[in-house]
RNA sequence: CGGUGAGUAGCGCAGCUUGGUAGCGCACUUGUUUUGGGUACAAGGGGUCGCAGGUUCAAAUCCUGUCUCACCGACCA
């Protein structure tokens, strides 16, 4: 490709609302374009990437024994209200009307579409298991897009599906799907994490995401500095601290803490350890709980986990937090005096929180508390559950090691769905005897569009991309030095050009009537992995020179060098 | 969905308080200059000031409505 007659579209400033270094780049380097919020263009060079991820992502699907197909973005709603999900998903969901005012959706994902093309395709157990997928556009109404393509309305995935007739088979597959993501992650050459994830409601099946390690990353991720263990920190179990719980060294006593409404407050103004005090939440309760409230407590220094929470019987799913109004109106003091004694409703005490001794907490009335509360003695230890976040430093739940914690770009996730969907859409075929089975599921998504940034907030620089070989846009940069004034530097170039393209490598050759300094500006930007500089002074002796991208190492090479030099990196 | 802020040339911004017919840098075009790291000089093109309504002799500027975009929040009492 000649510059001159290509999109190059990069350049000098950066936008002002980009604010995540791939956001920027991408930019910058000519990759995107907004059209509206969370929606993009991808320019030429920005398509060749994302091209090349979507390339490796198909090779190691059909690889791994997948069928590629191609579904509809646009799907009829009688398919979401037959699953149910018509009623489920929010308003991320985007719902429109055709011409005759019918329901339609645009695709967020396509669990629906498939298991009614399996249904109707697939009769017998002799054509399973089979697993198809799709690379292709999806849309999602996100509250808040942001970052660029990381988080777009509009994005390019690959979802696949399997369906089986046993859970043994599902597990086969899964570790295939498992296996093959790792190849993927590794043949772009990514550094990233198979992470334990959240199972959902459906229960008792398996999750993994995906993640590529990153400080712009949304996901919090806790690793084991011993064993292989990872896992969302929405899943990490927080074990209980080692040994019994202390005895009692002090009396209860009711304390005056007019100006102290945080834990913070209190621990500056009392001279309290963070970790004997208690923080009370109010939440909504469920039906089960028989309560319009229920109180769960978590250790000054922790922090509740929503999900975990979420979970537990006696509390309200979604979990609700409760007003200040209804926290008065069933305790009667405010938010900032609250505590375990004297509490009319059902409490839930964190692991950590039960092996406390001689801790603080809200009186439950304003502006005091209680210190040296002791369990057993002063109050009933109430139900036990994890319910906080594992925090840097937590013991690894598989009892090796210590957790550290790191931010992660959710790239993939695979996932043991069951019979969610075959169920409530009557997918199954016939057994070998005869008989009607609906089949189970596997689902797995990989992020194609958001694995191109991912892959830019590892591997930049100051001046910009370092795109790894395998998803460069294109592998050589050729930069003749003053080509419009010197027809040996523009003969020597054409004739390396040529060479180079013959030999089906990829080479932007920068044929633009400017300034070394743009140019080479422009190569490093746009992130091209091998740059070769055509000049004067090195042509002398029939010598170019070559600049490695990511390291910036220098070297000369004989013209009749160049090609098998290049073709051998 | 809540809070805050912003919409003026392709991009980044000034002008708005105190109304008087729009400006700067980058980018773009032309010429000269320079020639291994975003060169310099000169000339030039490009904007119904987000949209609609109102006030006024006169609105980018004041008022009302509306749309769009961004950031923060939507959890620790």
């Amino acid at each position: 490709m000649r510059s001159s007659q290509y999109l190059l579209a990069t350049q000098k400033e950066t936008p002002a609302d980009a604010e995540v270094i791939s956001h920027q780049l991408m930019l910058r380097a000519g990759l995107i374009r907004k059209l509206a919020s969370g929606l993009y263009t991808w320019l030429p060079s920005g398509l060749r990437v994302l091209n090349k991820v979507a390339g490796i992502v198909r090779e190691e699907m059909d690889k791994a024994g997948a069928i590629e197909v191609l579904m509809p973005v646009v799907q009829p709603a009688d398919l979401w209200q037959e699953s149910g999900r018509w009623e489920e998903y929010g308003p991320e969901l985007l719902r429109i009307k055709d011409r005759h005012q019918r329901d339609f959706v645009l695709g967020p994902t396509h669990e629906e579409v498939i298991t009614d093309l399996v249904k109707r395709e697939v009769s017998s157990y002799k054509q399973l298991p089979i697993n198809l997928y799709q690379i292709q556009t999806k849309f999602r109404d996100e509250v808040r897009p942001r970052f660029g393509v990381m988080r777009g309305r509009e994005f390019t995935m690959k979802d696949a599906y399997s369906f089986h007739l046993s859970q043994e088979c599902l597990e086969k597959t899964y570790q295939d799907m498992y296996q093959a993501y790792c190849n993927i992650f590794e043949r772009i050459g990514l550094e990233y994490r198979p992470v334990i994830a959240d199972t959902g409601s459906i229960g008792g099946s398996m999750s993994h995401e995906f993640h590529v390690l990153a400080a712009s990353g949304e996901d919090d991720i806790a690793f084991s500095n011993a064993s292989e263990f990872a896992a969302n920190v929405e899943m990490a179990e927080a074990l209980a601290p080692a040994g019994e719980r202390a005895a009692p060294t002090a009396e209860m006593q009711l304390v005056d803490t007019p100006k102290a409404k945080t834990i913070n407050e209190l621990v500056e103004q009392f001279n309290l350890p963070v970790e004997k005090t208690i923080k009370t939440l109010i939440v909504k309760g469920s039906e089960e709980a028989g309560s319009e409230l229920v109180a769960l407590l978590v250790r000054g220094d922790h922090e509740l986990n929503e999900i975990k929470a979420d979970k537990l019987p006696e509390v309200a799913s979604p979990l609700t937090f409760a007003s200040e109004e209804e926290i008065r109106a069933a305790i009667g003091a405010g938010p900032g005096s609250l505590g375990p004694v004297n509490l009319n409703m059902p409490v839930i005490a964190d692991r950590a929180v039960s092996l406390c001794s001689d801790f603080g907490a809200g009186a439950n009335q304003d502006g005091k508390h209680y210190f040296n509360i002791n369990w057993e003695r002063d109050v009933a230890l109430p139900k036990v559950a994890d319910i906080r976040n594992v925090q840097a430093g937590d013991p690894s739940p598989d009892g090796r090691g210590t957790l550290e914690i790191k931010r992660g770009i959710e790239v993939g996730h695979i996932f043991q769905l069951g019979e969610k969907y075959s169920q409530a859409m009557n997918c199954g075929v016939l057994t070998e005897s005869g008989k009607h089975q609906v089949l189970t599921m596997g689902c797995y998504g990989i992020g194609v569009s958001r694995i191109v940034a991912a892959a830019i907030e590892q591997n930049h620089d100051k001046y910009g991309i370092i795109w790894p070989d395998a998803i460069a846009p294109f592998k050589v940069a050729l930069i003749p030095m003053n080509m419009h004034k010197s027809h040996r530097i523009q003969e020597a170039a054409e004739a390396l050009y040529k060479q180079l393209q013959q030999a089906g490598i990829e080479v932007l050759f920068d044929d633009r009537k400017e300034r070394p300094g743009v140019m080479f500006a422009d190569m490093e930007l746009m992130g091209i992995p091998h740059h070769i500089v055509v000049g004067e002074r090195n042509l002398d002796e029939n010598q170019v020179e070559y600049k490695c991208r990511r390291s910036g190492e220098k070297q000369l090479l004989d013209l009749n060098k160049v090609l098998s030099f290049i073709q051998a990196l």
